[in-house]
DNA sequence: GCAGTTAATGAATCGCATG
DNA sequence: CCATGCGATTCATTAACTG
């Protein structure tokens, strides 16, 4: 197959200084660490971590800065949660970039990167992804569609993200789960409950007929409607690119094992590190921010959820 | 902004041979013609046609020969439709940009381009358009949901397609019909079906309010749950890659007005003037095949649609 | 006519046989 | 050993048939 890639002025492949880390445990259930996503996951890489599943939600390329909204507001006032301010669309891939080559590093065979992204400049992350895991890593592309209020614009609103999944290596077994979905309502009319079968005769198909075995449903597809966190919601932390706790549960559910590692470069408030801990796998967060950790801090003590910090440097 | 482009060994950026066209009339309600897609764009825009909506379903590069289905092998026996075997990815890319080139020059400036594709090779495809458009030009990405049988697979099953949509003129009022989706059912439920109203008190905004006025629904989003054409329905034809009537008539009818020009380069079984025949707007299918040629005229005629042959030279 | 039942069949994958 | 091809699988959808 030719190499197709990207190309822009200047193009650099930057490698960030590696990170070295005091006192990580492969046994805590949840880590926080402070740091640089992309440095982190190299120096997990080489303790010898193997993640199942490393979550990465970048910024979207938006050309803003992202402040905390109404809940964290009155506890402490508005404050700047990220920057998504790049001097140009090259200097943003060479970020996300590194965080992808740090990932595949830190993956175990049967293992997945989903990177987070939408339709605004997820095209490009998926070309970006391909040249670093290479051909047949990109298995999915999982459209998250939400409902929201509506932008005054002439065009179709925009009601969906997209979720990127490479494996680590295409020729392994991938941990997966296979989840059912509620049939189509017109299958349901027409065949019930029960599993489809087709009848052979003379090793030729002729007609289909219904089984008395129930049919689970259909397996679960690559368009999920889950609802975004309510502005009022309980969920609510705060933090502005909150992801829903059900998106990340189905993630960790279906890709990873109970016991598996999950590992967040960007964590945010900590939603991967929840949806982890609920689900019994271990999970180790990274951020550089300052809100980010006191806000999952808050989130997972009131949640019960036992926590290390480590330091990197 | 910085350019980022794709490269690829060899890149080459062919110019179709330029077509002629016999007998070709702008007033022609439905127009045929036989030859290659890029070069009868060019020749239709050299006429000074202005098409308001360009719809490209290329082959998928699935690397498949793709053959007539049931419906059309009772009457003529199976048969090659199309052939989407490539040498390398980068010739591919190279015939879709050609595509891409032409039908930037038949377009009006408030007229659209539909790429139809697959989260395979979509992507690239994208990064393509950006490139032959420029900036700001991409201003949709349109899902299409559907549901199919299941395959197994260690895998989310794929069951969606993309709609890129580019705009000729990103400075110029585009052509829209704004449409409605049913209400959420939660939506439904908490406020009824009512039209919202943010309370704005002192400049904030307080809380929402139902008024009497009845909402129209949601402004349609970009992810569409249309069902596939059925095995055994009416509207299939025998092409393999027969695309919804309802998925072209809602293209056409938010993206034209009634007596503007629908332009399709790769016609297959004519779905596209079809839709755009039924909403009263003009169109000309482009293909190169002998099924399709043969599977749209009978379709037109069983639908009682005039059309015209348009030779090309 | 209408509802309920039966029929027909697509094409994505995996697995296995074949060359 | 690798490429190719065919069989098995099974929801989704509309058409056709039946009472």
């Amino acid at each position: 197959m030719t190499r197709v890639s990207l190309t822009w002025p200047g193009r650099a492949r930057r490698r960030p200084a590696p990170a070295s880390l005091s006192s990580y445990s492969e046994e805590a259930p949840v880590s926080l660490v402070r740091g640089d996503g992309a440095a982190v996951l190299g120096a997990l890489a080489s303790l010898g971590a193997q993640a199942t599943l490393v979550y990465v939600d970048p910024p979207f390329f938006t050309g803003r800065v992202h402040r905390t909204n109404a809940r964290s507001r009155r506890e402490s006032g508005e404050r700047e949660a990220f920057s998504d301010q790049w001097s140009d669309l090259g200097e943003y891939l060479e970020h996300v970039e590194a965080l992808l080559v740090a990932a595949r590093e830190v993956l175990a065979p049967e293992g997945s990167l989903v990177l987070h992204t939408d339709p605004r400049v997820g095209h490009y992350l998926r070309v970006l992804g391909d040249e670093v895991f290479g051909d047949g890593a990109f298995v999915s592309e999982i459209v998250w569609r939400y409902r929201r209020w509506p932008a005054k614009t002439r065009n179709f609103q925009r009601v969906h993200d997209l979720l990127l999944r490479f494996v680590r290596d295409p020729s392994a077994t991938p941990r997966f789960h296979q989840r059912h979905e509620p049939l189509a309502a017109s299958t349901a009319k027409t065949w019930g409950e029960g599993r489809q079968r087709a009848l052979i005769v003379d090793g030729r198909r002729t007609r289909s007929t219904t089984t008395d075995e129930p049919s689970p449903g259909a397996p679960l597809g690559d368009v999920w409607e889950i609802s975004i966190v309510a502005p009022s919601g309980h969920e609510r932390t705060g933090f502005p690119t909150q992801k829903p706790l059900a998106l990340l549960e189905r993630l960790v559910d279906t890709l990873t094992d109970p016991g598996d590692l999950v590992v967040d470069p960007t964590m945010g408030s900590g939603t991967s590190l929840l949806a982890a801990w609920r689900l019994g796998r271990r999970a180790v967060g990274v951020d550089l921010g300052d809100v980010a950790h006191e806000l999952t801090a808050r989130r997972l003590e009131r949640a019960g959820v036992p926590f290390t910090r480590v330091e990197s440097t």
